[in-house]
DNA sequence: AACAAAATTTAGACAAATCTAAAAAAAGGT
DNA sequence: ACCTTTTTTTAGATTTGTCTAAATTTTGTT
């Protein structure tokens, strides 16, 4: 596989997170950065090598072997990020550029040792499950900031948009995984919300709250 | 710069080592595993990047530019093989082909990050220097088993060959850097040569004996 | 059902990197 | 100086991955 064909794999699992339904060309075409006629071409070689299912007009889903290389990329790609945070201090919004490049070496060896060299973990920097070997790997009950009840409590445990922008955001408010946060309003017109983070209140924007996942650790909070 | 390309600067690099002469469309074409006919494309679009200079049927050399490509690559090909044996326990034998793929991989932090975590070696696994951040590398003095006086001794510093047929029978025979080898004899007829490494006496050929490097400590050694 | 709009595919072009076969230039020997 | 061999370049083809523009199919709306 050419690391063209892995990048597309890759972008066909994660739309299909969340939903059995095909994957449009012009969907594709957008989370791929490129023009639906790309698409259309590179999705009929991947069909010819039985990555994917395609039917004219009808887009594509992920075949078994598709879904397995999929995983074996975003495996790699997790491993990195947690390599370079673990072991080369990077911080946590520098590593996906690089990741996106590490995530296409071939070696078996390498990523197994890699994983043994960080203790097998199951989460990468950003709160994503890392696939085991077999491609098996955890889930956490997580649910976005803008969905939970007011008053309530919860600890970081991910983000939904991991741009450094976003991820900087979070770092100079010390938002970071594991942080406790207390969710102590929300403003009826526009959806934000103050939050108590590390002992300072915070009001935070509907789409801040919308691209960051809490596990939440009580039902209610009473102050 | 396309992978491609880095590794014909590389390539040209290497041939470049030990003499000034201009490097041949045949001699490149080999070094490369191709043909001429593709080297003299490739080359054509090296020169128009002004990373090397070319001359019809003139054979090429870098220029300034090239020659610090190279040694960008080269360093990050030995400071990820250092990294695949210092960290991941791999064996001499099999970091090349992964530091093959990795040396491509483009993050300046990624290799400076890198460097200090293996604490800023001099040397690869082979025995190959490592150039640093401005392209300076360490030398050594050293000099093939083969050109070694009768008797002598030496400590092994570095192999010319590093193919892993060649390495795993270096291991068969427990050679590996840092040991040190007694030269007692060379056969005329042959060349081939007795030695003495870890208490154990060695009959080995005239091309072993050309593709390991010693570092000569004493001018003659008396039984 | 018919038409317009949107989505998708096809056709044709281009750059990168390679190949084979043929042509051209350089080198070597008498 | 001439001829032969070797080296090098050119010409033309192929694969991968992309693009634009045009054609086709599907979808949505009266
Ligand atoms: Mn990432
Ligand atoms: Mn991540
Ligand atoms: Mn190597
Ligand atoms: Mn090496």
């Amino acid at each position: 596989m050419t690391h063209s064909e892995e990048n597309y794999i890759k972008g066909i699992y994660h739309l299909s997170q969340g939903g059995k339904n095909a994957i449009s060309t012009t969907a594709l075409a957008a989370q791929m950065e490129t023009k639906p006629s790309s698409v259309t071409d590179m999705i009929k070689r991947l069909a010819e090598k039985d990555l994917l299912h395609y039917r004219k007009y009808q887009g594509v889903r992920l075949t078994e072997t598709g879904t397995r290389h999929a995983l074996k990329v975003i495996r790699k790609h997790r491993l990195w990020e947690s390599f370079l945070v673990e072991k080369l201090d990077f911080s946590w919004d520098e590593v996906h550029e690089v990741a996106e490049q590490l995530e296409h070496i071939e070696s078996e060896k390498l990523v197994d040792r890699l994983d043994a060299l960080l203790n097998y973990p199951d989460f990468d920097p950003h709160g994503d499950p890392i696939p085991d070997k077999n491609g098996v790997f955890k889930t956490r009950d997580k649910k976005l900031l803008s969905a939970m009840p007011v008053p309530s409590m919860g600890v970081c445990v991910g983000v939904r948009d991991s741009s450094p922008a976003f991820l900087k955001f979070l770092d100079r408010h010390h938002i970071a995984l594991g942080r406790e946060i207390r969710v102590l309003d929300r403003e009826a017109f526009d959806h934000s919300m103050r939050i108590e983070v590390g002992g300072q209140t915070l009001q935070i924007s509907h789409q801040i709250a919308g691209n960051l996942y809490l596990k939440p650790t009580a039902d209610s909070w009473k102050p």
